[in-house]
RNA sequence: GCGGACGUGGCGGAACUGGUAGACGCAAGGGACUUAAAAUCCCUCGACCUCCGGUCGUACGGGUUCGAUUCCCGUCGUCCGCACCA
């Protein structure tokens, strides 16, 4: 019989109003049922939903559809991560409000993420731009300065001095203002932070429980926090060269063993001393303000060319009174780690040694490998940075840096400059405090004044929430929080007197800090419902892209420490498992007039070459190579356009295939081709025969040809589940097609009345495994064949059937065999079979006898369950 | 510059803890059905050779092992992050 194709457009809204009306998706905090929390990275609310949110969130689909078949009560929210720079360009160019701009995003993208039939909880769904929330937010903020969490301090930001306005790291190309085209200089303004270093430690070590992360992410994470063990040494400044008022140059180093091999000393442009110099040394100051040009993102200074000037400044050797070394401002020397000072030793570290080469500075090996001819060692353009043992060192000769390391440090602080001892050890991070201040209208107030006589103060709690105000114009450059009379002028609350609000708003990875326990408990007036917060984190399964493996990852450790200290919560680490999904990218195609959208262009093979033509005019176009999708390369693909022309479990589907979720996908339109033909192979093989297999009761065989079909469906069911348990989705996609193509023949039997009542029983058990497991992927399939098979209730609400472990083991067993490493053939012999009986089965194969010829094996090797070889 | 990853047929990838390399899909070629097309179904599909058999083959060069895509050392290439993008 033949039935209709299968319609996504009509079957895809009819089940998810179904799911709608029975709350399926609607979780409640009081459930009995043990908890499943999975959470996908909520989505920065630009515009239109991207491809890439597609793969996020049928990831976490399947994964919150699979855990309710499971039996667990499954919390999957959405939201918005709602403040951010784009809403103000939006509002610079087109003159639209960033609040309107962004609330009408959140919505075209919430009925976006609608027609994919996520199975997401939306009653609990806010935007972190909505009042309600940031209000949660600035009590927290509150609660954190009464803690200690929370400090000031001057740092630096890079300024437009034609804009006059702060700008961020992406907005400085090449050194200068993206609008303006100026020259950015480096400010310093006084910032809020966040003083996650408190918590430096215990970020760094709890990295060892979270074995559900990635190993590549707490290696990132581990080198981001960056614990170091080293001294601070304290140099004295020669007499006669020192600044006024300068006696010493304090320096921090992980390898004072080295301290014999020193050349020179570096400190960073901003460094006090670098400053002084400069006062009455015109070249340095130009150098200096040189490096202020530069922007201030760490990529950009280091990997810009290494420069320095010498101050004129030196520095005297611990270890010998006639030495002295010359102090240069280097553009690589960062004022934010350490001291801002180094001590230059070039033979033992190769930034050291390319700029002693470029100014002609000694180079002395201190460190030779074990065995070496300390004669003859010499380095020229590779320094030696591996363990080894001291030469050129005096009494540090013979030893190992370890234990040289040791000495140093011994002597030395029994040493004094000034009063202090000349070097003590020294824990060092490379993790700095976390500045949250930005200048910028679009974000969480900070809840601050400012009064002249009584300092910073806090907004009282009564007060709160603080409002951004909406009256507002983004005609000139500038926080237009700066320039709002009635908004920035308030009455201290401790003295009444007039005073101003902080304009500052915070960073939005703080909104994206804690969002994750507001879920648990969105309606709730203090920031948290501790009972609920408590019961559902952490996060069993949080799901994202790898480029959040630091910076938000680590803020949300963070912030959770900081709301358990303030009581909040009371739990350390957010995400119990971690997942990092790979990006999607595609093919660029690059026309006479500049780059063109995959949806005008046509692609061929012509003679094995593939061409790509303009649909239009079917002009020629250049296949470019293949890249992350962007909107300036025109590499996009609109969910919308394809969840319109195949339906939104074509587009899941595609999304679970082939690739590894942890790497990249590439879109074709031959693979969603290839998605979408699955689906209607499904719904063909079912629908075909559901009239005969509604009336049959699914029944598992254990022998025979039926009994193969169950032992199959099986196997196939437990892989699946654990491919799926893993977040394997592709190797879990490539299972079911196996099995569809094994349910082929039988189906048609049956659609033909030829099959035996066991084939029947076993077919249709298999047939309803096959829908139970395409359930979280395309899950609208799912119900539509359910249906046809006259199933009752909805398959959304059906439990994920278990395996029958004794029809996953074979009785018999086949063995590849190998002689000498290579195989030959197999042997099929019974399970049980024991290690001798397998050895002597397969020395008798034919082919093992033809390749000993005649001799003894020298070894057989049997590996239970696996393999045989035999070594000739 | 620093840090992290990745590299397997024409393509995406699979291969458990060191145990049959290429599952599954895409593309391609051939055939069936059709007046024709689409759809569908069947077959072939890493390279080479003396082709019912065999040799080589997992970026490249070495090493460990009975056995290496997997472990170790080195080289090359590609991608990502770097604190005010989210």
């Amino acid at each position: 019989m033949a039935t209709e194709r299968y319609n996504p457009r009509a079957a895809e809204p009819k089940w998810q109003k179904a799911w709608d009306a029975r709350k399926l998706f609607e979780t409640k905090n009081d459930d009995p049922r043990p908890k499943y929390y999975v959470l996908e990275m909520f989505p920065y609310p630009s515009g239109r939903i991207h491809i890439g949110h597609v793969r996020n969130y049928t990831m976490g689909d399947v994964v919150a559809r699979f855990r309710r078949a499971r039996g667990f009560n499954v919390l999957h929210p959405m939201g918005w991560d709602a403040f951010g720079m784009p809403a103000e360009n939006a509002a610079m160019q087109n003159n639209v409000h960033p609040k309107d701009w962004t609330y009408q995003n959140i919505a075209t993208m919430r009925g976006q993420l609608k027609t994919m039939g996520l199975s997401l909880d939306w009653s609990r769904e806010f935007a972190t731009c909505d009042v309600d929330y940031y209000h949660r937010q600035q009590m927290l903020f509150l609660d954190f300065v009464d803690k200690g969490l929370v400090t000031r301090k001057s740092s630096k930001v890079n300024w437009d001095p034609v804009d006059m306005t702060v700008l961020a790291n992406e907005q400085v190309i090449d050194g200068r203002g993206w609008r303006s085209g100026a020259l950015v200089e480096q400010r310093e303004l006084t910032q809020w932070f966040f003083k996650i270093t408190d918590y430096a430690e215990d970020l760094l070590v709890s990295l060892d429980e979270l074995n559900e992360w990635p190993e590549k992410v707490r290696i990132m994470q581990r080198n981001w926090i960056g614990r170091s063990e080293g001294l601070l040494i304290r140099w004295e400044l020669a007499q006669g060269t020192a600044p006024e008022g300068e006696s010493e140059l304090e320096v921090y180093t992980t390898r004072p063993d080295t301290i014999f091999g020193a050349s020179f000393m570096a400190v960073a442009a901003d460094h006090p001393l670098a400053k002084k110099a400069a006062q009455n040394n015109p070249a340095l100051a130009a150098f200096i303000d040189d490096v202020h040009h530069m922007g201030t993102s760490v990529a950009t200074l280091e990997a810009a060319e290494k420069k320095g000037m010498d101050t004129g400044i030196r520095v005297v050797h611990p270890f010998d009174p006639n030495w002295t070394l010359p102090v240069y401002v280097a553009n690589f020397v960062l004022m934010d780690y350490g001291t801002g000072a180094i001590f230059g030793c070039p033979s033992g570290d190769q930034r050291d040694l390319d700029f002693a080469n470029k100014y002609g500075l000694p180079v002395v090996p201190v460190v030779m490998p074990e065995g070496g001819d300390a004669a003859t060692f010499q380095i020229t353009d590779e320094a030696y940075v591996d363990d080894g043992v001291m030469i050129n060192s005096r009494f540090l000769d013979g030893m190992k840096p370890q234990a040289a390391f040791d000495e140093v440090a011994k002597l030395l602080a029994d040493r004094t400059v000034g009063n202090r001892p000349m070097a003590e050890r020294k824990v060092n991070f490379r993790l700095r405090d976390w500045g949250i201040s930005r200048q910028r209208y679009w974000g969480c107030p900070i809840p601050m004044i400012h009064c002249e006589d009584c300092g910073v103060v806090p907004v009282p709690r009564a007060d709160l929430p603080v409002k951004l105000p909406d009256d507002i114009e983004f005609d000139r450059p500038g926080n237009p929080l700066d320039r709002h009379p009635t908004w920035l002028n308030v009455n201290c609350p401790k003295c009444g007197k007039a005073a101003r609000r902080e304009t500052d708003t915070m960073d939005t990875f703080v909104d994206s800090s804690w969002y994750f326990a507001r879920f648990t408990a969105p309606w709730e007036s203090e920031p948290t419902d501790r009972k609920a917060v408590n019961e559902w984190l952490p996060v069993d399964q949080y799901i994202g892209g790898v480029e959040h493996a630091i910076l938000h990852l680590l803020y949300s450790r963070f912030f959770t420490r900081a709301m358990r200290e303030t009581g909040h919560l009371d739990l350390a680490e957010p995400f119990k498992g971690l997942f990092t999904q790979g990006m999607v990218v595609h093919e660029t195609y690059k026309g006479p007039d500049g780059w063109v959208l995959p949806a005008d262009v046509k692609v061929e093979e012509i003679d094995g070459k593939r061409q790509a033509r303009l649909i239009a005019t079917g002009e020629k176009v250049e296949i470019g190579s293949i890249e992350k999708m962007s909107k300036s390369k025109k590499n996009v693909v609109d969910p919308d356009d394809i969840i319109a022309s195949y339906g939104a479990d074509t587009a899941r589907w595609f999304m679970l295939s082939d690739s590894p979720p942890d790497r990249d996908v590439i879109w074709t339109e031959a693979g969603v081709e290839g998605a979408h033909r699955f689906v209607q192979r499904v719904w063909r093989l079912i629908s075909e025969a559901a009239p005969a297999l509604a009336a049959i009761k699914p029944q598992a065989q254990g022998a025979g040809d039926a009994g193969a079909v169950s032992r199959s469906a099986h196997k196939i069911l437990k892989a699946v589940g654990d491919d799926i348990g893993k977040l394997a989705f592709n190797r879990a996609v490539a299972r079911i097609y196996e099995l569809v193509n094994l349910l082929q023949a039988p189906v048609a039997e049956i659609t033909a009345g030829k099959a035996s009542a066991e084939m029947q029983g076993a077919v249709r058990e298999a047939v309803d495994i096959l829908v139970a497991m395409i359930a979280p992927m395309t899950p609208h399939l799912a119900e539509e064949c359910w249906e046809a098979l006259k199933g009752s209730g909805l398959v959304a609400e059906r439990a994920w059937p278990d395996f029958d472990p004794a029809l996953i083991v074979d009785d018999q067993i086949v063995y590849p065999v190998q002689v000498n490493g290579k195989k030959r053939g197999d042997l099929t012999i019974a399970r049980d079979a024991d290690q001798s009986a397998v050895e002597k089965a397969a020395l008798d194969l034919d082919f093992v006898q033809k390749a000993l010829e005649g001799k003894t094996p020298r070894k057989v090797i049997v590996v239970p369950q696996r393999i045989v070889n035999v070594v000739a």
